[in-house]
DNA sequence: TACATATTTAAATTCATTACAATTTAATTT
DNA sequence: AAATTAAATTGTAATGAATTTAAATATGTA
């Protein structure tokens, strides 16, 4: 089964009409596992819909959250991210190169009696293995060509 | 010692000037522990410095920040809120009342190997306990109403 | 087909945050 | 003390993601 099958298939579970665009803005969280921007979506789906509006993205977005098709990540301070995988848990933003990584996560809280949680979003920032590395083999180099 | 005198103590402490609007933010940060946004800090400090710009709020909490004086807490996706209480603890907002409260977190994350972690924020959200025995008042003098 | 409803579009607006240049204040040097 | 330099503060304008509004288009049903 393809994305846009599997998209038509979610849409179809939670009883929404199952528009072009919907299936579309769907597929793509799908198999965009990236967390992308609402620009992202918009900017990638233009190219074979051509009088696709933004505010048509915002709203798809904002009915998805209401169904729990996606959630939203506000990890990154400037622009909303999306998430088609509504499991719990962690996001790791690398400051370096500023991609989003899932982590999987177990968190205990004592004191919160008689709350009641309706969602969780778990946010770490710093620099990613990758880039870790990279950093690394930029300083043994420095230090063997001096 | 008051507000004011362990705020200068903390800039002191950090090679930080300790201007009036630096003592006075930092002093209103920890005696208002409710996680304010620039808004509130501006209107408070507005009353006693009457030319206070609301860019210093800003040029102010982004030094502190630096400095490890503060931290920003991002849980309510309008405006940004800062906490001069910088040890590790989550945050949950109550949908209802929009509070911000305080809770001790223990979390294990076994997927991270090779990531160096700079900054962690855990966010929840829902019905805090005060809002929730309210409502199960009201949903009780209505079915002893009726 | 006709009509009501749902979806999509484009433009205008909002509003927190940032950029930047000007001014004021404080510290350092003559 | 005066002059110079550096730092802090101010006000205005710009930014840009997100929202609101109203109009256009598509869809389902009788
Ligand atoms: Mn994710
Ligand atoms: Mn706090
Ligand atoms: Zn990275
Ligand atoms: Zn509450």
């Amino acid at each position: 089964m393809d994305y846009i099958e599997a998209a038509q298939a979610l849409l179809q579970e939670k009883g929404v009409r199952a528009s072009t665009i919907r299936i579309n803005v769907l597929a793509y969280l799908l198999s965009h596992p990236t967390h992308p921007t609402v620009e992202h979506i918009y900017q990638a789906l233009r190219k074979s819909m051509l009088t696709l509006s933004k505010t048509t993205i915002y709203n798809t977005l904002d009915l998805f959250q209401q169904q729990n098709l996606v959630r939203v990540i506000n990890i990154d301070e400037k622009e909303m991210r999306y998430d088609a995988n509504t499991t719990e848990h962690g996001h790791f933003q690398c400051q370096e190169c500023k991609a989003i990584t899932d982590f999987t996560i177990r968190c205990s809280t004592p004191d919160l009696p008689g709350f009641q949680i309706a969602t969780r979003n778990i946010y770490y920032r710093g620099i990613c293995a990758e880039c870790q590395t990279k950093k690394e083999e930029l300083l043994n180099e420095k230090s063997n060509g001096n």
